[in-house]
DNA sequence: TAAAATATTTAGACTGATCTAAATTTATTA
DNA sequence: TAATAAATTTAGATCAGTCTAAATATTTTA
């Protein structure tokens, strides 16, 4: 087994990778708040077990065990997200300090029961998806709401961001996981779009358009 | 917050100290599968945060603060199990190693929502009483089978030993908690034991008698 | 494309937890 | 109670993970 830090790095590296490709040293210093030269150390740790490919100066990629470790890493994740979410009526902005010590628990048995004990969700209590025992997930196609026109319509499916404040709004304002969504107008000057939710009207700033995430 | 190692020497010292008051360095390297300079070590740092009495060559006792500690990673251990036992069906005997991960998890709201959600249980799956949110716990006075006379009743309440093999051995016989048993006859010999349980009658050896207690 | 800025790595040190081997203290027993 | 045995502690080392400061490589830009 690894250990706790060996995962989180292989956790960042994924998350960073998605976006980039190739992951720098500062981009995972920064994803994990320590410093660059913590992580070059880290990383011929890794490179050495194969877990990622590492050549210096060049960033890094994760190898095919590495990329595995990481995914049930994020499926532990998501799935005691959603168990502390469904059953323990923990709020969507309360869950992810408490998921993150958790999915360092190592049995895959434990995970694989507690994942039919829910009934095989598909997305954690963010929209993102959960994925299955075997690592497989596929994600719905999400755009940004900033990515729609007047009169679009869709619903909200995910967030870009995870942090509490960002839910917290989203949950006051009832933006929430699975309501239906149209936009009315956007603003030319400042790029606040107007919604129609619920059949009530609201207004929201340019930066919850680009992080709010819709389906449709 | 204190590391792993940390609450797994406290929670030794505790569980140690219920037999023998103060507890020994070689006891506690016993227990942890150490060796005794480790012990040495870890008691001078556990002393120095004031979380046991130490004195060189003396034993420990825990402080109160200390006590407090191993109390609440034992409510952790024993709801955990109950979770794992009742709600993910894992067998009684399969769910310590889990259990001795999942005791760690700092938050102190995640374990009394899940308390919550099992509705408070007072015990758990091996008979052991689950301190409340509070610290409190009262177990019922148990004994061995072996303290028993021919012809006294009692009901199976608790295990003195956790091994897998002694568990599954009672699972397959049917000494399961809640049972009502009736001594038979004991053996003058080798003082096996003969009981009545469920209109069945079943043998044990002394080891079991002395092992599997029972309440009334 | 050479200089400046930025990113990355190396060197050397520190902390927590562990170990072996040696020294010391306590307990046992002859 | 003195010698022997057992338990405990100390000394000194190692490993994982981290850090700062210095050195080196890469990228940017003038």
């Amino acid at each position: 087994m690894n250990t706790f830090t060996e995962e989180n790095y292989l956790k960042a590296i994924y998350h960073l990778s998605l976006q980039s490709g190739s992951v720098s040293t500062n981009q995972i210093a920064a994803s994990l708040s320590t410093k660059a030269a913590s992580v070059t150390d880290m990383l011929k740790k890794l490179a050495e077990k194969e877990l990622i490919n590492y050549t210096k100066y060049q960033g890094v990629t994760l190898t095919s065990p590495g990329e595995k470790i990481a995914i049930s890493i994020i499926r532990k994740h998501r799935l005691w997200e959603y168990f502390l979410v469904e059953k323990l009526n923990f709020k969507w902005d309360e869950v992810h300090d408490v998921a993150e010590e958790l999915e360092h628990i190592s049995s895959k048995d434990l995970i694989d029961r507690l994942d039919d004990f829910m009934g095989h969700p598909k997305y954690d209590p963010h929209g993102d998806p959960i994925p299955d025992s075997s690592g497989k997930f596929k994600t719905h196609e999400l755009k940004p709401i900033s990515a729609l026109a007047a009169n679009e319509i869709g619903v909200v499916s995910g967030v870009r961001e995870h942090s509490p404040a960002f839910l917290q709004y989203l949950e006051k304002v009832q933006l929430i996981i699975g309501r239906k969504i149209k936009v009315i107008e956007i603003n030319d000057y400042d790029h606040s779009v107007i919604l129609l939710v619920e059949d009530k009207k609201i207004q929201i700033s340019r930066e919850v358009a680009n992080n709010l995430l819709i389906t449709r």
